[in-house]
DNA sequence: GTAGGGATACTCGGATAATGGGTGTCCGAGTTGACAAGG
DNA sequence: CCTTGTCAACTCGGACACCCATTATCCGAGTATCCCTAC
């Protein structure tokens, strides 16, 4: 039970996508830069952000990732289950029909509600604190 | 983001020793059977579930295993913890000092939320059923 | 001045390790009860 | 009848191997922009 390094790096991601003023692209070497992992690995974690449709890629020179539109209101959630997958967290491996196993349903219902929590959550409250730190890293006090 | 096989295996363990008259010994030979695994590989999660406290273990012969005393309210959680470790699912690898990174609090209060649902949840809930399962499996219908 | 052709700066995807944890097995050690033999 | 030795059943713990997902790296392919040169 543990979540992986990958879904920290997208939330940290996505949370940058969404502190900066819309229509910002970035590219993976900033990306990384910020941080400080490497861009190649990153850049898998991005593809996965790409098909799940929260952020846009424009390939090419001055290419780079762009938040999609109308995406301002993310949640944890759609982060989460854009890198991690959908699929349920527990799976009774019993011989029983279908879903007769009653430890099952218990652990899909808490299951449901850690994601509605999540659903709850939105990247964009944590945005005012986060542009204010990336103000004072880009230009320091002189 | 998963649930190890072995949370599953010891939920089911404890939740025939709560639906079982209190005091009942259970060996390893008939729990593993009970769930068609490996008694070997049962054993080690049995001696988690010692160290725990939740369940005491008898050695010799006759011995086996019993529910520790006045743990009829036993949680989710409480096996959860047991297996898995009280260790938070969610670290944030950046050098920030401790825990200023608002990624990771908002990931801690999720778990939190979580672990109070699971520890609302009781064992003995589905305990009456568990029991008429048994009983029908012990002695099949002439 | 305009068109064309590199060069450059990116993203995209596949192939390929290295690593670590979960899963499972094997074996020896320690402990207790049952049983039988001998005094 | 009592003691004692042996055996069997059972738990406990360590050592070991296997499998698979995560993590990470490297390289080639595709694509768009820029710049430089030739006409």
């Amino acid at each position: 039970m543990k979540y992986s390094q990958a879904t920290n790096y997208a939330l940290h991601t996505m949370l940058y996508f969404v502190a900066l003023p819309s229509g910002t692209t970035l590219g993976v070497q900033r990306l990384a830069a910020l941080q400080s992992l490497s861009p190649t690995y990153l850049s898998k974690i991005l593809t996965k952000l790409v098909k799940a449709g929260l952020i846009e890629s424009t390939p090419g020179a001055h290419g780079g990732y762009t938040l999609a539109k109308n995406n301002s209101e993310l949640s944890f959630l759609d982060v989460i289950h854009a890198i991690e997958g959908t699929a349920s967290s527990f799976h009774c491996g019993a011989g029983l029909p279908h879903d007769a196993c009653l430890i099952q349903h218990v652990m899909r219902d808490a299951e449901r509600h850690l994601e509605s929590y999540l659903n709850g959550r939105k990247l964009i409250e944590l945005a005012a604190q986060t542009t204010q730190w990336l103000n004072e890293a880009e230009q320091p006090p002189a």
